[in-house]
This record gives C-alpha cells, structure tokens and sequence, in this order.
DNA sequence: CTGAAAGCGCTAACAC
DNA sequence: GTGTTAGCGCTTTCAG
C-alpha cells in the first residue's frame, strides 16, 4: 500500500454510472485517438479523408451526440446566446427574437431567454443566472439597465447587443432606432394629413415615454397639439386593447375637440378603434389614429391601421450576427447600426 | 531534465490567458478549500456560520459568478431546459412559454427556446442541438414527432413533457387537454345556442384538424351540420387574421345559409368579425363566432369574442414543475395532468 | 495529418 | 464540518 506510486495510476473512471457514450467510445470504435474524432467532428478540413469516413460511421452507428457542456468548458466557447425581452406575451419583440433564434440556429448557436419584467426588480437576479452559464453574446431588448447589471456585464467580458434604442453610451454593440426621430416624423406626419389637434396615448414604459416627448415637442411647434398641453394618456405596460379603449375614453373626456392619435402600440391602436367603431366615430373621418409596431393583425383591420414599422427581423438577425462576429474572435467594425423606421400610412389616417 | 519527475509535477496552468476568476480565487480569498466554498454557496447549511460568512464576503469582493457550465458538467445537471414550438410569434403558447420561463427561472434553471417551424423540417437538427447541451428536461409544444426525434430523445434518457394535447402514446410525461373534447364541446355549445348551421375555418395544423373533426362529428350527429358535410375552410398555419377574412368570405360563398363559425383560433375568430363587419353581416345576430386561445384583446373586442379558454400558464407552470422534480431525482407521480378547457361566452354568440 | 498530455472550473466520493 | 482526490467530456498546446 504504497503511499506515492511512482509510476501514475491508471485513472480510474469512478463516477461512470450513467456511462454515457463520449467521444472516446467514439473514437476507440474508429481505431483513432479521441482528439482526433473530435477534429473530424469539428474541423473535418484537417482530416484524412479515411479518418473522416470511420469517425463519422461511429458517430452514425452508435448515435453519438457531442456533449457541447464539455466541449464549452473546454473551448470557453458555449455557443449559447441569451436574449433578455421584459416580457415575452404580447410584445412587440418576438419578431426579433424569432430572428434571432432562427439566424443563430442556423450557426450552432442556441439561445436562452430571459425574462426581465417591466419593473426591473429581476434583472439583476437574471442577469447574474445568465453569466453564470457564459453565454458568447447577450442581446438585450427593452429596459434593462440596472447599473449593478451593467456593471457585471462589461465585467464578464461577454459581448452585448443592446436593440430598439440608440443610446448615447451603449454598454457595448447597438441595433436599433431612435425614438426621439419617430416621435417627431410621427407629428409631421399628422401635421402633412391636416391634423390640428393631435393627442397620444403612452404605455407606461421609458422608451415609449421618450417617443411621446419628441412627439409631443414636435406638435407644439408646429401649432397642433392643442390650445394647452399636448393631450396625453399615459397606460401601464404592458399595453393592451383594453388601455386604448380607456384611453380613447379618457382623452375624449378630457379635449372632445382631438382630431387624431398617436399610439405608444398597435394594441393600444387597435383598442382605440375598437372604442371608436362602438361609440360611432368615424375613422378615419372624424379621428385619425396611428399605431406603432406594425403587428401582422394591422394591416387586415378594418379599416387598416396606418402604423410605424420597425424592422424587428433585421434587428434581431443583425444583433445575432454581431455576436458570432465576435465570438469568432473577428472585430465587428460598425457595432452600431441604425435600422430607422417607416410610417406605414393605410386606412386609419 | 528528467524525463519523469517522481512527484507528480505541480500542475501549471498552462491556458489561463482570460483568467477568469475562478471559485478557487474565492476559497484561497475565504482560506478553505475549494470544495468548502462550492458547499458554502451550494448548500449553505451544510457549512459552519464562521466560513460561510468568508466565503460569501470573497465572492462579495471579488464579485464572483460561478461558472455554472462547469458545474453541469461535474454534477451531471445543467440546470438548463429546452422549450420548443412551431414558432414563437403569433403563437397560442406565449403564455406557456412564459409560465415555463418564470417558473423555472425562480428555481435557478434556465430556458433555452428553439422553433420547430411548422413544417417540422427542421425538428430533427433542433432537437440534436438540444440534445448535446444536455438539457435538465425538454418540454414539446405543438407538433415535433418526427420518430427520429422520439427515439434520439428517448435514448438520450432527458425528461420530456409534451404539452397542449393528450397522445395515447407519450415520450414521457403530459400536460394537455382533449382536442376531440373540445371539438365535440363547441359544437354542443352552438346546438345549445340554438345554432342550426354551423361551419369551421381551420388551420392546416394537426391538432387544430383533430378538434375539428370532433366538431364537425358532434355536428353531423346534432343534425346541425348543414344539408351535406360541414362546409369547412382549411387555411395554412399559422393563423392570421387575413385567414379568417377570407375564410369567411369563402365559407359564404360556400354556403349562405351558415350562422355560426368555430374558428380554430382567436386570430382567426377575428378576422371573420372584422370581414363580418365590414359586410355588414350582423354578429351575433345573424353570425355566431366561437374563437380559440383566449388571447388577451379577445376580451377586449366589440362585440367581445366567444372562445375556448386553455389554461396556458398552468399548462407551464406544471411542465416546468415536473422537469424539475425528476431533474432533481424524485420521480413524478401522475406524469399526466390534464388541463381541461372552458368555452368563455362574451358577444359574438 | 495524428497523437499525448494537460487541463477548462467545478463537484461526487470518500476520508478524517 | 472540512479537506483530498479524481474525474465530468471535451479541446488546447505542443510534439512528432
């Protein structure tokens, strides 16, 4: 019972219970060293064609499927991507997160998603889950931005895309827009169709705030947004059909004279047609309404909703790109594009 | 220079390069071994108040994150679960999706969401990226049910819930409700309205069919089917709006005489309500419209919308309940819940 | 082009 | 309660 063998002991595989078929098993069944299995998986370029064909009857004949845990650790590349929406119901972010689950897919990658909520309490506790798996890349849409959860981010070294904003100081990558330019086309816009007295109604949420103030400026200096202040509903997020009808309600209460609407949502537009048609004012004769997010139901209302497109598909595959960019070590040269928006103009203007 | 030391040589770090700041760091910070600081943030009871308070003052200081890839790997638990639908937007199992994600998020694990596309062409390479993540759990929604997939997934050993459907013939655990029950449901429900003609508009999706079959059976067997077979609209999934203002528009085309519609989504149901509209065809006067889903602005329409209410959020919470325990190691009891499904009458019959 | 060795950062198993 | 040791399954590094 010697205390030091001198020669290694032969590594016993003690915890080998499960037994699940590795790379060796692998390997061994192609009379190779499992280093090399692993590049006929990986890199079959750098492999014999003969070598290539054994391994990948081996893979084929016992039904092997790599451990990408393992391999992660071992590579320090997981090919995870986690993507951080508020909420995922009725958001206006699934076109993106569709993209970005597609464009990834398509690469290896696999993504996680996260839930921040509206409130921002879970973020940091997310934030923290989602390091802790080593992501190659976090996509954030909407708010988020906690300092603590900032503060962590740029220390992981993790690369980040930060979407459907433009801020002045990104954590690091950046697709999106800017609101403050929407908010304003939005008002030209009404000013152009011979509106003269425009309201809004407002989710409850930073950006939409943001949108609504340059909407709200722009009107004002072009002399439309009524005698006073601008008249404004402000609606908790998330927006719903049933905060448009109450909007509608409460603006019409509160200036009777308003002759068209800006939605901080295509919910919240739809909800304001709804009100409309049930109380019988004509649209878009007597009430002019325009949505934001151009959801697929828009264009088939009746009649359809004039809306402010974003393009959530670009966005989210632009983001994805961004990160396996970086995760394959090449620089991204303009980590930062904006996509702009459209006003879609149809039957509610 | 000998060629073999007797001592075993002192391990050299050969790759720290990133360096990251591993658990080591925070046991030679707190003075314990390793192990000691894994207990003390893993199972902190098990552990004396004197070493937990070090260890959690290093991680504090240094503001450690554990590598949980890693820790997976060791343990044999990734704390990660797979989510899988057809597609994510204009999905009926949003609500789902985000039960599951909260659900398990509270619990330390999670969600990585990949899209099977209805096609069902891609489920197969889907399901083989999940796989090699060794997941916790998968959780199915929708179709998925290649038999490659079957088997990989069951030889892979993973827990599995399907859910949104009652199979005969299980992977492994349920989470459902009967499409023929509700099927036949609906169409006891119109007969009860005193409906004599009733018609469908489907989507081209498996289930959606399923329950329509039922409907269409139960009908023929009220004798409230029509003269000849159920006139029927079968439109491509997923489901738009747009689908149901031509569905309509077909179905009158079809057979005037109709005066319900069993649309197999909310989606749907409001198409046909804003087509009806729009024709001037008075719901529910002289058109019934039963939707499915219960979306949120359902509720929210004018007139508000008859639909089959599907609890999606327990349909989750329950999945994720039981991927949890058996990833945990208790074996679940009645890995089979059904859900149920309640008709919610508003307006439109 | 192929292989041996040495870990990636963590935890299970067994001591003490 | 705390520590030692030996891996989890893979890939990097370095050597042929």
């Amino acid at each position: 019972m010697a205390e030091h063998d001198i020669d290694r002991p032969a590594p016993k595989r003690r915890r080998s219970k499960g037994s699940s078929l590795t790379l060796r098993d692998v390997a061994r069944l192609a009379n190779v060293a499992p280093i090399t299995a692993s590049r006929a998986l990986n890199t079959p370029e750098a492999v014999s064609e003969a070598i290539l064909a054994r391994v990948k009857d081996a893979v084929e004949r016992t039904g092997y499927v790599p451990n990408l845990l393992a391999g992660g650790l071992a590579s320090r590349r997981s090919r995870l991507v986690a993507a951080v929406v508020p909420t995922i119901t009725g958001s206006v972010f699934l076109e993106t997160v569709q993209a970005l689950t597609d464009t990834l897919a398509a690469h290896g990658y696999q993504m996680m998603l996260g839930q921040a909520g509206y409130a921002g309490t879970r973020a940091d506790a997310l934030l923290e889950a989602i390091i802790a798996r080593r992501p190659d890349g976090v996509i954030l849409t909407g708010i988020m931005h906690s300092p603590l959860a900032r503060r962590r981010l740029v220390a992981s070294g993790i690369p980040v895309v930060e979407t459907w904003d433009l801020t002045p100081n990104p954590v690091d990558m950046l697709v999106g827009f800017s609101h403050e330019q929407l908010g304003a086309a939005v008002a030209h816009f009404l000013h152009r169709r011979a509106r003269r007295h425009v309201a809004a109604i407002t989710a409850g949420d930073e950006r939409a705030i943001r949108r609504h103030g340059a909407f709200a400026a722009a009107a004002a200096s072009l002399g439309i947004a009524g005698p006073g202040a601008l008249a404004q509903q402000v609606v908790p997020a998330p927006s719903t059909v049933e905060s448009g009808r109450a909007g509608l309600r409460a603006l019409l209460a509160q200036a009777p004279a308003i002759d068209a609407i800006f939605c901080s949502s295509d919910l919240v537009a739809l909800g304001v047609l709804i009100e409309a048609q049930a109380q019988g004012i004509a649209v878009p004769g007597q009430l002019a309404i325009v949505g934001m997010g151009d959801l697929a139901l828009s264009r088939d209302l009746h009649p359809a909703l004039t809306t402010v497109r974003v393009d959530g598909t670009l966005i989210g595959a632009t983001a994805a790109r961004y990160i396996m960019q970086r995760a394959e070590g090449r620089a991204v040269a303009q980590p930062v594009c904006d996509v702009g928006f459209t006003i879609v103009e149809r039957g509610t203007t």
